[in-house]
DNA sequence: GGAGAACTGCGATCAATGTTCGCTATAGCA
DNA sequence: TGCTATAGCGAACATTGATCGCAGTTCTCC
């Protein structure tokens, strides 16, 4: 999302720049190391607390050093996304594209869990890295089957993967909100009941009063993953079979696009 | 870490401290204006243009006397979001939830239309503005037939909005990629055709392959704004069909979903 | 009406961060 | 054996968010 309005000589994308050349001595790091570094900060401490400085400090070389490696900041964060991407593992396509869709939605899931700061990674306006490729192409076999035309596919998957960080974003704000710190969800909880108790908002009031806390018990055991998983899978299900034209799967001939 | 647990003792969100007091000197601006102002700027140039300097600037003070306004830069965003939030216009709900809902994402997108920014914003973590709260409620209101709890309807509300999001960022990231520059669009074609050329994605190869450009036939005239549209609504349409249960209206037992 | 408190505007300034420049050492190529 | 392009990096620069303290202003309370 970054404006550029010049843009006159620019820079390859780093996925088109060679990672080294010949001539020169040996880069002591790599691509990947660096990545790694900024990945460890990163899950550490969120995407704010990879810094130039301190990855360099991770990777144990000085920050000016990075930059024979990367461009731009920015590009160590695609370098860092892309590599958590190649975190996906990918089995044999079934028939069925929403159950592929599904398994990979799963894997998604898991994918932002681990790596919270990948929902602050904007995902559009670079080229896809080789894992991102290697995503999108394995979606595009879970869509085999499916009658689309190629370009309306390629859509598909960018409303596809939206949907599941989409979800992992919720699922992730809620349960940080529910567990992490009880003030927060104090804090919300009492400013919306406030603006209920005003009396300007009767809907708000009558969704506050109507069951304020299915959630925590007096137990420290929190049980939150295993009700969330079938949640989950169901809605997204519901999702796919929307996103997708019905599975009408015996072959008539042309591939249309489901607009117009 | 432990502050104060009383009295929600974390520095307040803006939305709860007052705008100003009764002592001193009259403000010479306001929150609005300031707001107004970083709109101004992030409209024309991206929220990365907005900062307090410049935010300043275009008030017409100094960079320090902000902070008389704004605890910090992300209280600015703050403001300017829920500001344009502000823009929403609430006609009265009909019976159908699905109707209402697919008017107000028709207004959300046409918003992120306006303020492409705004997809910039994190939307989480903060308390709602005032405008975000009214947003709320007529959501609410729209969903007041519907068979949901009271929470489960605000957690559909954050997909709801998350949806619009989505839908509103893949179409502008397309229509900025095809009509903006046409060197980008070059660029990641090329791209993704070579790694198809290479032989180790027939999936891409084949979804590239299919139909390069669906879009218009007569030159010069850029008729971007109308095939859009019933796109639009009809995804929406069954993204929310999908997201609510069926509307079995007047309260006959459980509602299910089809897929199982 | 006067004193003090609370607040506003803001110049000056600090710290953090992304990025660049130029120097030296090094490795492949002719 | 030079030539050249590159790696590592110390030093420094520009931008930006944020703070401090001072002077002027307005309200409250006696």
């Amino acid at each position: 999302m970054s404006e550029d309005p010049k843009t006159g000589g620019r820079a390859p994308s780093i996925w088109i720049r060679p990672e080294r050349s010949a001539r020169g001595p040996s880069p002591v790091h790599s691509r990947a190391e660096i990545a790694a570094a900024g990945i460890r900060l990163a899950d550490a401490n969120g995407l704010g607390a990879v810094t130039m400085r301190s990855a360099a400090a991770v990777v144990g070389t000085a920050p000016a050093s990075l930059y024979r490696y990367v461009a731009t900041r920015d590009e160590l964060v695609e370098l860092m996304a892309d590599q958590v991407y190649g975190e996906f593992s990918y089995a044999p396509p079934t028939r069925q594209a929403v159950t592929d869709l599904l398994r990979l939605a799963q894997q998604g899931r898991a994918l932002y869990q681990r790596h919270p700061w990948l929902l602050d990674v904007p995902g559009t306006g670079n080229l896809p890295g080789p894992n991102a490729v290697a995503f999108i192409e394995h979606v595009l076999a879970a869509l085999a089957s499916v009658d689309l035309t190629g370009p309306a596919k390629l859509e598909t998957i960018g409303l596809f993967s939206g949907a599941v960080r989409l979800f992992a974003q919720t699922e992730l704000a809620q349960q940080q909100a529910g567990q992490d710190t009880a003030q927060w969800q104090g804090s919300l909880a009492g400013y919306l009941l406030r603006i209920a108790a005003a009396g300007q908002h009767p809907h708000l009031a009558a969704a506050l009063a109507d069951q304020p806390l299915p959630r925590d018990g007096q137990a420290g055991v929190p049980a939150d993953e295993a009700p969330q998983e079938p949640l989950f899978d169901r809605a997204m299900t519901r999702i796919l079979t929307g996103l997708l034209p019905p599975a009408a799967d015996h072959g008539s001939g042309r591939a249309r696009s489901r607009a117009e």
